[in-house]
DNA sequence: TTGTAGGCGTTATCAG
DNA sequence: CTGATAACGCCTACAA
């Protein structure tokens, strides 16, 4: 107690505790309690105040997947660049909850309890197990999902919005002239792939182009199915330009780019390509036309989110706008713009 | 409070706290009070059992540049990976004080301070404030710097092994018939640097190679320093092998490599070219022979130091061997073995 | 084997 | 503006 050191009591936590509040402490005090408080090397035992306050200024995050896993590539680094500095900025440090799946001796089905012991939690990965999730948010514990989700249950999220964001890349095909799109995804209906295609939908619609399920392509095996052949099968039939689903793998991506070049294709010349995403950090292609998806700001407006909660407030709008990104793989299609565009 | 819950009260804290000391609990009691708590979601408060004087199998990581800079290059991501790992397997969940570095708000002279809330904490980076770090040391705080230090200040650390690695490098370099080795280090005397100094001497040294200071070529500015021209005077004064160190920005590696291109040499045909670490991550040239530094496996040794230190023992072995890398940028010196050695 | 009491170092609430 | 006093949630004797 650096109380008994100098001479004050209660004060010295107001002095230290910085509480400009309503109150207003002599700098003669202040000065006698700073004194005494470096003389004795005082610091106020986090823990304490921690207790004290209700309220520990950690925010818990959990990954269904390793949190650093040996592969970067396969790692939440991104998003955790964003959340690392607004949680500093809004004086939080952060719970990393180790094996929350690696399967480590606390990894039973009640392995998110854990996360009580931060003042909320933000959840990373699709695989949260939505019952645990359910019963924290049900007990009015502060709990925000990093990813947008469809199901009602009330729990907050954060995610990008990849139906603007596709929207985008395809009115800027159409603008060019393209009228022939066709939308490859891979065959998961997570939000992250539903809504790309609604945004292709939607881009098409609102040029005033005529769309429906047709125009999707949906495949399993990317390798066996995007082939050459196929290729021109599409071009063929007078499809000038193809947007891909980015994925985890990227796999669309990449058999696309094999086959195209197997095809002996020029890009952008002879068919365009728009990637939904960014590219695999080992692609040494041109740069894709398409958006990024703004993983760090993506962080950050979780941890804002999330701070809000804690706060007893409301986050607001959990949309994250992501950046188009103009590429070398799209340009007007080969036969010039065509004149119905021109009329 | 899961007392009022179940049926059981400070008894809880027997169960939870997994204490098998002279104690012993009936089982029925013991499930009564485990169902509850998963129930009713109850966790001990962290900040509540560490003030108690007990533990909240928390460990603290305090890096004192972002821990998740935007750019990954730099991050201590490869550590991290090991940390986590080792935290999990030993139990305690990881938490990151943010702001370290940043200048955030707290970033003031007791930052360090909150990693009191832990059990223990691990420090990355060179910039730690050693002020700070000594009180809570002092304090009998448990604490583990990841990184060698010279520093007699009793704090413990992990670090890799730079001498031996540099001498088996260098011992390798020999036994391929080279006599001429010059050292490039860039002029800044941390611990990481002048260990790999001094095994390169001591290498040199052990197979009988007489060696001295004006072997080392210390560079402030690689850039301006390393020359095609310093190259072929090297080589004409019978150099057959350059050792370079590796920094943060892998400037001098970088700048010999575009020395010897632009002077046109052959590398392992003319000059053999070692690294004393890993080449950067944009490196797209042949792997250079040198040795690997174990950054997973340093964060998991930092992890095992503290958890010893944690629970009142002594850390082993400081010290993390790295391993060979053997590599395409060394080969027998081009005048063939001289005869001296053959003898 | 289980319940009771005291205290860890702060903050918060209220009187002085 | 400052000094008491009561929580905060948990752990550790100690008593029942």
């Amino acid at each position: 107690m650096a109380r008994l050191a100098g001479v004050s009591q209660t004060t010295v936590s107001l002095v230290l505790g910085g509480k400009a509040d309503g109150v207003a402490i002599s700098v003669e005090t202040r000065q006698k309690v700073l004194g005494a408080a470096e003389r004795l090397g005082y610091v106020p035992d986090p823990a304490a105040s921690r207790l004290a306050a209700a309220r520990n200024n950690l925010l818990g995050v959990f990954s269904f997947t390793s949190t650093f896993p040996t592969d970067v590539q396969h790692s939440y680094y991104p998003f955790l660049v964003g959340v690392e500095q607004e949680a500093a900025s809004q004086g939080f440090d952060l719970v990393l909850f180790t094996g929350s799946s690696t399967g480590g001796a606390r990894a039973g089905a009640h392995a998110l309890n854990r996360a009580r012991l931060a003042d909320g939690c933000l959840v990373l990965g699709r695989h949260a197990p939505t019952e645990e999730l359910r019963r924290l948010v049900d007990d009015g514990f502060p709990v925000v999902h990093l990813g947008r989700r469809d199901d009602p249950d009330g729990l907050a999220w954060v995610g990008a919005d990849y139906v603007n964001a596709a929207r985008e890349v395809v009115t800027n095909l159409v603008a060019l002239g393209h009228r022939e799109i066709v939308l490859i995804c891979e065959d998961d209906p997570v939000p992250a792939s539903t809504d790309r295609e609604r945004g292709f939908h939607e881009g098409l619609v609102a040029a005033g182009v005529p769309t429906g399920p047709e125009r999707v392509h949906r495949c399993a095996d990317p390798e066996r199915d995007l082939t050459p052949a196929r290729l021109r099968e599409w071009l063929a039939s007078g499809v000038t330009a193809i947007v891909v689903e980015e994925t985890d793998t990227s796999g669309a991506w990449r058999a696309l780019n094999a086959a195209v070049a197997e095809a002996g294709l020029d890009c952008p010349r002879e068919l365009s390509l728009a990637l939904l995403g960014s590219p695999p950090p080992d692609d040494d292609g041109p740069v894709p036309t398409g958006f990024d998806i703004p993983r760090a700001r993506l962080g950050a407006a979780a941890v804002r989110a999330l701070a809000a909660l804690v706060g007893g407030g409301r986050p607001d709008e959990p949309l994250v706008e992501c950046a188009f990104r103009p590429g070398a793989t799209v340009a007007a299609p080969p036969g010039g713009i065509p004149a119905a565009v021109l009329r």
